[in-house]
DNA sequence: AGTTGATTGTTTGTATACAAAGTGATACGA
DNA sequence: TCGTATCACTTTGTATACAAACAATCAACT
């Protein structure tokens, strides 16, 4: 559990690598732990399709553009669903948690211009309440773990740190507007604030990643 | 692996039921395999959610009336977006698929009024094939994973076994409606005949659980 | 009688040893 | 020089042993 934690972070942070293998042996002496508990971490890593399985051994994922736009557009389909029901079913608590997150997000961006990496990662994390707070609100909790699934990559975790001061303006707009849509209940203008905000981030990272060319080609045969 | 496989199905098929206490253990002793490929396979259908972790040791998942609502909501939501890009996206060998899953259903009806078991697993599996197609239409391999997760439900697994005739047909029917609508890329036909069909599914799953009184209830405090 | 504590047995967590399977390198023959 | 066979090495798969955590039972004390 403990060796699970430690590697899943590790990938999502992008301290290992995409394509990196992945030894157990390494890994236990890394963590000095034995191998057993590396098996298992690396048995539900693979499920949760964070590590690819070779004939020998597993690497750490590569993601390719089409794998972006397809997380991309599931993750609208599925967020923008649940900003849709959380409209709907939100409750005082969940209303609460995403006004304290806009709050946070507020200060942050109105006290500080720098944007050193302390800044970016509270922005991640209130960012993350808020869709936190969403989430709760649409009551329903396979929802959640789907978009879970769907959020955790290495990729849209970074993608903040590449966030000019223009685009985070624009994104606590839309949170603003989410939480006032779901706050008078209008599902449509909830689900279209998320709908704008994610295809914000998904250009971005496109964009990105073109760039600065970050995709290492899959082979050609 | 092997044993994943193994143990996953029985759950899937109810031969394992609801609340079962597994034992790494009596496990291996069925298996007849030790208890480290056993630990291995836990913790994948851990992840999956198959089975619920306790204090100690783990019980095959029980499904609250309100997970099996969230689940079809959530399948309804995937699979109609699946219908909807299908229509768009589709190629010839997608379509083939479908038409023959389609063909295989209509012939199944046809021929025999018996409802016996073998009839069910046959139409189990060409529902199955056709589900399959429209995925794979929809060119989304992401979508297609998560779709995988929410299907694999013991109770939706089973559910054919407690169809009606006439409602076989309306089946057939919906299936139908959608090969055309996806082969003359009508998208919102597509979505649409899908998600009666998946709502049709879960009224028929809630009002069998319903009159069978199919749940124990959750410990009341 | 009820509550608490100790004891015993069961089950999981971790380490390790050994077997099996894959990978790479080298040497030999065509 | 190229291909192939063999051998050594690395890495994973499985079994098993032991330690730690938990559960359940029973007894003793209030």
């Amino acid at each position: 559990m403990e060796a699970y934690d430690f590697i899943k972070k590790a990938i999502i942070q992008g301290d290992y690598k995409s394509g990196k293998r992945l030894t157990e042996e390494s890994l236990a002496k890394e963590l000095k732990l034995s191998r057993t508990p590396i098996r298992e971490a690396i048995k539900r890593l693979e499920s949760e399709r964070l590590i690819t399985p070779l004939k020998r051994g597993v690497i750490v994922r590569k993601f390719t553009r089409e794998d972006i736009k397809q997380i991309y557009d599931l993750r609208a389909l599925l967020e923008g669903y649940a900003a849709a029901q959380g409209a709907i079913e939100r409750n005082d608590e969940n209303l609460q948690k995403m006004k304290e997150a806009n709050d946070n997000f507020r200060k942050i961006l109105k006290e500080t211009n720098a944007k050193d990496s302390e800044q970016i990662k509270e922005i991640m994390n209130v960012n993350n309440n808020f869709h936190q707070g969403v989430l709760e609100a649409s009551q329903n909790e396979h929802l959640r773990f789907h978009i879970s699934n769907v959020t955790v990559l290495p990729l849209v975790f970074r993608s903040f740190y590449w966030y000019n001061q223009q685009q985070l303006n624009r994104s606590l707009e839309l949170h603003e507007t989410m939480y006032s849509a779901i706050y008078s209940k209008d599902r449509e203008r909830a689900k279209t604030a998320m709908l704008e905000h994610i295809y914000q981030g998904r250009d971005h990272v496109l964009k990105h990643i073109e760039e600065n060319d970050l995709f290492e080609e899959e082979e050609k045969k």
